[in-house]
DNA sequence: TGTACATCAGTGAACGCGCGTTCACTGATGTAC
DNA sequence: TGTACATCAGTGAACGCGCGTTCACTGATGTAC
């Protein structure tokens, strides 16, 4: 690989690590492709060297940072498995750590507040694909303690929970918004299977 | 009153309606002042006339929406109480005709993916009100088969599995959403108090 | 009752702003001889 | 190895667009006499 090779996919990553980062913090308003481009140390005009448009940008930061998300939720059951590896993986996406830092945490609450306003249609197959990946994800963790739909429940309660907590951040409720959503994931798993 | 004080009046009502409409269907975003004032017959330069700016309208058009998910609530709870009012809300909110016509539904999904990606105090100072809100009325409906925390882990189900449901509207994902939301809504009740 | 004037709900053009995208250009890297 | 030319990652100004907001204006409604 040439030098110049080189250098051009170092910094397509890095436009991909800032678009990721604005993707999950400030959701697909928030990442202008001015400001993806800033937080790489580049100007607009070279993206287009890079990616075709926006709407490429968006799909690929949007799997890296699905990636992240998966190898996360591995760690934090560690090497559990079953009922027990879940409640882990619950309460590690359902805390406040993960709440304040969004820009390193699951892009699926930003994508579903930006797919909700507008009518993309394949805005809405990213959201549907990274939910099923998600909720598969949940369902090999879980084994033979959790069927497909209530993998699916859990990721339902685990985003919906993350995103309105962390749309009423610095308000009384927002703790007690996660600590609420943690209880349904608990009873999903206690009835579960 | 003066026939053109009660046109004011009435315009100003065409506008709130119209722009409670566009919130709910398309977010925040959605409803800008051209479209609202479209909506009403009007044209933007009138709307100073009737609100300081964007955020007096929001304000208002968010309590007109939240009053009405109020009545729809009471309505499909019927004359019961306790638990099985709130499976009947649970069943009416998280349902396919609720999420195919949210522009007369409830405002918090919208409201929830439009104060996500921002960093404003007003809008999420907004959300927290009008989820507390909801969930005093399911907690009102629910009396002494649920508790506060319960009701509020209960908005989030519905509130979060009706997010999703739209923002993966047209996949084949979406009805298995509502159905895995309304589960888990389920297991919140079985195992509530 | 009729007329002259005042009020004010609504119009429509203009403003600055951030957006995604385009494009002529620059200058360091790579290649040919 | 040295020189002349080609390539191409990145720059920065410009574009049209929709946004929230402002403002001079219009014309129907209301008031005074």
């Amino acid at each position: 690989m040439s030098q110049r090779a080189l250098q051009k996919a170092e910094s397509r990553a890095a436009i991909l690590r800032s678009a990721a980062a604005l993707l999950r913090e400030h959701g697909l308003p928030g990442m202008s492709v001015e400001r993806a481009m800033a937080g790489a140390g580049l100007t607009v005009g070279a993206f287009y060297a890079h990616f075709k448009g926006k709407d490429e940008l968006l799909d690929h930061a949007f799997s890296l940072a699905l990636d992240e998300i998966g190898r996360m939720m591995q760690s934090s059951a560690g090497l559990k498995k079953g009922r027990a590896a879940l409640q882990d993986v619950v309460s590690t996406y359902l805390s406040e750590g993960h709440r304040d830092h969004a820009e390193s945490g699951c892009p699926m609450p930003a994508i579903v507040s930006s797919a909700l306003p507008v009518d993309d249609r394949s805005l809405r197959h990213l959201v549907a694909t990274g939910l099923m990946t998600l909720s598969e994800r949940l369902g090999d963790l879980g084994g033979a303690d959790i069927t497909s739909e209530r993998a699916l429940a859990l990721s339902v309660v685990m985003i919906g929970g993350q995103l309105i907590a962390r749309a009423t951040r610095g308000t009384a409720i927002s703790s007690r918004v996660l600590s609420a959503a943690r209880d349904a994931g608990q009873a999903l798993l206690r009835v579960a299977k």
